[in-house]
DNA sequence: CGCAGTGGAGAACGTACGTTCTCCACTGTA
DNA sequence: TACAGTGGAGAACGTACGTTCTCCACTGCG
């Protein structure tokens, strides 16, 4: 096994633990077994566990977004197809609610890497959602719907937030000036 | 000291540290520490940590539904006025976003008493915009604007969320039939 | 004064975990 | 075969923490 596969199995392993469990409740070894990587590897690959945690963000960032991108891309790159795209990831069996908002409340003071993933990745969304609705404040308004709308559907389990949601940035979008 | 002076003592002590370095990295021994109160008292009252952390969720919950009903009420109970307060609540210097949602994201699988407070905070707090607003469907969206502007506030650390969130409810009560 | 009982300070215990270290099997080379 | 180097398994180390236990000072009562 080489480095670049040992990278990737912990960066699974590490992204199925974590956003599963929360960072805290996992253990390094618990990445171990599951990566199948050493010990002395794993931490020849990320010096510690902020690294790994930071490494972690940032590639669950990469594949959000790309979902995201593709999946509204593949619906015209109609802005309510954001909607859709939430309700299909809240009835995913795994969902959790965002990785990032569980990991910024998990942690006080995060992690210099931590702290600058949790906020690069709200940055881009951000910034997607403003290239797709062309104005900057309907913009940031459905993006609190959709930060919203993801905590309520993790925390009441139940999808149906998507639509929620959906109805008022309907509402928001035929209000366009 | 008696036993109703040192719960309170308790309660203070954990809100405060719970609230603003999350449940998982703050000790028993700093609660004990902060609240003034000995271990054996401490664990007399909350036979175990899950125990004090459901007790503190609880009294948060109370004091936070309180202080918006209040705020809300002596604006004639406005709809909008709930952002005015979401807007002071985000620009205290202690301000951490949302105490139940962090908790949430720090425990893969809560225990039972704090599964439990989390899901109570959120089902009151809707049916207390559900009450205000009378329509329901309206009311859930206004409800996931506030989620959203609190998770963003906090993660940006910018008080504005809480106006952006207003305007978009302002379109939504303005497009009520 | 004598004494049972209460409560506090903090030591102690068991466990978990981040990180490092030891030991050994294995590989490629001469 | 001899040997240097690499990597893995897992022990070891130091610390933190939830919880319990020990010891002692103090109180109220006879």
């Amino acid at each position: 096994m080489d480095t670049v596969e040992a990278t990737e199995r912990l960066l699974e392993a590490a992204e199925n633990l974590f956003y599963a469990k929360g960072v805290q409740s996992v253990g390094m070894d618990a990445v171990r077994a599951r990566s199948g990587v050493s010990l002395k590897r794993l931490y020849r690959v990320f010096p510690s566990k902020d690294d790994l945690v930071a490494a972690y963000l940032g590639k669950r960032d990469e594949r959000w977004r790309r979902s995201l991108r593709e999946f509204v891309a593949a619906h015209g790159d109609e802005p309510l197809a954001v909607f859709d795209w939430l309700h299909e990831w809240f009835g995913e069996p795994d969902f959790r609610g965002c990785a990032f908002v569980n990991s910024f409340g998990e942690f006080g003071t995060p992690a210099p890497g931590v702290s600058a993933a949790i906020q690069h990745h709200k940055d881009e969304v951000r910034a997607y959602v403003r290239r797709l609705v062309g104005e900057t404040d309907l913009a940031d308004q459905l993006f609190a719907l959709m930060e919203g709308a993801t905590v309520l559907a993790a925390i009441k389990s139940d999808p149906g937030e998507a639509l929620v949601a959906r109805r008022a940035a309907e509402t928001l979008l035929a209000a366009r000036r």
